[in-house]
DNA sequence: AAGGTATTTAACCAATCGGTTGAATATGTG
DNA sequence: CACATATTCAACCGATTGGTTAAATACCTT
């Protein structure tokens, strides 16, 4: 349970079902029972799903009499781009220096290793 | 098997160790064996783990010699960051409009519902 | 208090996951 | 060919996951 929160809203999101709820949620506030009309399970699993996405951070819930309506926290969002842009530009940059060295290579060919320790 | 690359990403993500593994792939490609080093795993498990990265099409791999050295795909970022950008801005435009609702009911108080149906 | 609606908890089940060990495969070297 | 290195495949194991049904809880209505 001590798991990091990126290992948490990644595991959320990976399932299809509650994307689609997280998808619905940016639309508009739901309850538990509107949220499962769509789908083909039972409201307990989707009890489940949303308690997934809750402890993710990615859902949080209000009172409302008997109801518990989610609402959709953006917030966390930024903790995964931010994690995925960083890495993303990095392999990016990486791509274009390569870019830039095979350009080089046309004038002087290197009888060594093909690809591998060329940005050392 | 025949489920969709998202969630796919999402979930190959959602493992620290293969989420370090990226995060080195980024700096530099690697073999098994390097990948392997710093973990306290055998390395079959880190073969276990690249063969999932690289279903998701986050890694790709060559060959040099008895080595399978891996690289870090960036394109299929962009499928994650696109999806989480969108519902992202659809909930922090929601926000927003709710910001402002609030700011026009310091005029008119509604006695019915509190924050739900707002946007209807 | 009794009954209805909304939601959660508990116990269970099959499938998947992350790990292991042991054997197989692929490739370079003496 | 024999051997070493790098990687994968196969079988297994315990924990987690996504689902179920049945029972409990929370809150409103009469």
């Amino acid at each position: 349970m001590a798991d990091d929160r990126l290992s948490q809203v990644f595991a959320a999101l990976a399932d299809p079902t509650r994307r689609d709820m997280v998808a619905r949620l940016a639309a508009k506030d739901a309850t538990v029972n509107e949220l499962a009309e769509p789908y083909d399970v039972t409201v307990q699993a989707v009890s489940k799903h949303i308690k997934v996405l809750e402890d993710a951070g990615l859902v949080s819930r209000s009172r409302d009499a008997q109801r518990r309506p989610c609402h959709l926290e953006a917030e966390v969002f930024d903790l995964m781009t931010k994690w995925i842009e960083r890495y993303r530009r990095e392999a990016e940059d990486r791509f274009r220096r390569l870019d830039v060295l095979l350009e080089q290579m046309d004038e002087q060919p290197v009888p060594g290793t093909p690809t591998e320790e060329a940005a050392s």
